[in-house]
DNA sequence: TATTGTTATACTCTATAACTATA
DNA sequence: TATAGTTATAGAGTATAACAATA
């Protein structure tokens, strides 16, 4: 093992590499990114949080929600409702169609989720780099 | 835990997050991304290589490592040499900037490394998904 | 004054395709 | 033809600063 492999910092990109691909792939024709999902299932445990809130809950900045959620909005997922109390929040709702999009995704998502815990399972355990550079897929 | 933090994907992603961060803050002064420590690390390793190989080692795209070692060759941290035998690769190698910088990443990698290995051994072992969190600093 | 959402801007990371020089 | 490196280009993802509307 090099001695970069021997870091956490690299397993981990490489890990994070091919954990996002395979999502990606498993989400396929929907052309749905790892941000959007998230943002779909966290409004959906969330109905009516705002735009704030959700970049607090992602671990960005607010203006990264603006053209995602303008994404969302375009493909009829998710609306924006202005709030009745203070007209500067917008409260984030999922449409019906988002709803059974998000269901379909889950599914897919499971599926990719028991891959990369077979991953997992295969050889010895042998602490987080182990594992880490297993879903790598190495 | 919401459904969210439940995925590899999204645990991995704030992990690495954190990971990062704890890396740039290290190296602090140095202002080194974790790509071009990357690059010193696989070139002390093997002196010698070529662009395409060191692409291959990082699992990114040729053109990736053009502006990348053109910016260590600027600082005087590497120097591209052309082979003798073939006029088309580049055979990267360290200076002796190169050498000096990479020891000092090195240790600060180090107390880096103990930095996150602590953090995982906080709390229970309980698996991926715990440690991905413990990493996330969580 | 402070906050929400937005716009403007810029920088990094990344990939693909096409080019050049060599082989 | 094929390969190594490069250039050109484009698209994500991200942050910061400044703005408009509202509180």
């Amino acid at each position: 093992m090099s001695y970069l492999e021997g870091t956490i910092g690299y397993a981990i990109r490489r890990a994070q590499m091919a954990v996002f691909d395979d999502i990606f792939r498993a989400f396929g024709e929907h052309k749905i990114t790892t941000a959007e999902f998230s943002v779909l299932a966290i409004v959906a445990d969330n109905p009516g949080i705002n735009q704030a809130d959700l970049a607090l809950s992602l671990g960005v900045e607010r203006p990264r929600m603006v053209p995602i959620i303008n994404r969302l909005e375009e493909s009829g997922l998710a609306s924006r409702l202005v709030d009745g109390q203070d007209g500067r929040t917008r409260r984030i709702h999922l449409t019906r169609q988002g709803e059974k999009l998000l269901e379909i995704l889950k599914a897919r998502f499971a599926e990719h989720q028991a891959r990369m815990l077979k991953r997992l399972r295969a050889g010895t355990p042998d602490g987080i780099l182990s594992d880490l550079w297993k879903l790598a897929g190495r």
